[in-house]
DNA sequence: GCATTAATATAGCAATTGCTATGTTAGGAC
DNA sequence: GTCCTAACATAGCAATTGCTATATTAATGC
């Protein structure tokens, strides 16, 4: 058997690696739901209502795409809708949305701190902040404030 | 109407906003792809051989998943399935896989230079590499580079 | 060389997230 | 008040990614 020059970093165990995928998977599944919910507050303190087809425009996604979602988010007791006056937060969805949201601008602020542009970093970090663990984010926070100093 | 005693940030324009989610919506797509070519590459150099039960197993999903996933690749010519002989990559997927690999490297590295723990770098960058852009990914390399002389 | 077993393949199902096409209805213009 | 329109709801479909149950077959031990 041919030795590699550099010698390859071995594989951990399949138990501890497992974990990583099952992580992401999880986090993949919370993902669609942070998303709406972090919009739909955006909307509603930009804006004052939050709308289906703003949503929809916003998430480059048809119409029924984010009624059958929504009704989703309602029987989760995130939102609630009042047909023709636009979608609110529950005070869950409320809870939801300020984690979310703040989570969002430490990871885009710390893109920036980090000399992102401000395109790849509106980008990226919406990609991103569903991925980043208490850990991981506080590091970002304290980097983003040791810049701003 | 009440005024935000911090006044909020304003939303971004509707069509810059969606390439955003749309930019992530295509991310999460090759996401599960990459994952694939990059675990079978690195089954490949450090256990000489893929099989189908030690993906599935280091994923944490069932083997006729992955099965299925693999018939997948085969047919977008990036892996080759010599049946009881394992999986093997071709020209094209050992490059995806290189690529993919080197971007998880620089990641973990990141992480692990901003003071992140090992468990915590290993999971997140699992999460974080698919949505990571070039100049992004230049940006980390750049990092780990400074603090490592 | 044959039986056993481990690896793989296949069938059939479910949930999720998208779509288009089309109904239904609340609110505002007149 | 009625009509129009924009907002929303619903039906039905497709692709993706997962599952369990079960069949098939290559390798290997004896």
């Amino acid at each position: 058997m041919a030795r590699k020059a550099k010698l390859p970093k071995p594989l951990v165990d399949p138990e501890i690696h497992v974990e990583s995928f099952r992580q992401t998977r999880n986090n993949r599944r919370a993902e669609i739901v942070e998303d709406y919910v972090e919009l739909v507050d955006d909307l509603l303190t930009d804006a004052g209502e939050a709308r289906q087809i703003d949503i929809a425009k916003r998430l480059g996604v048809a119409q029924p795409t984010v009624a059958k979602m929504l009704k989703r988010l309602a029987s989760d007791g995130l939102v609630v809708q009042r047909p023709y006056r636009g979608i609110f937060l529950t005070e869950e969805g409320k809870a939801l949305a300020s984690r979310v949201r703040e989570r969002h601008r430490i990871v885009e602020s710390f893109l920036r701190a980090l000399g992102i542009g401000e395109e790849s970093a509106r980008i990226d970090s919406e990609g991103i902040e569903h991925h980043v663990s208490d850990e991981t984010l506080e590091a970002f926070r304290k980097f983003v404030e040791a810049r701003n100093q």
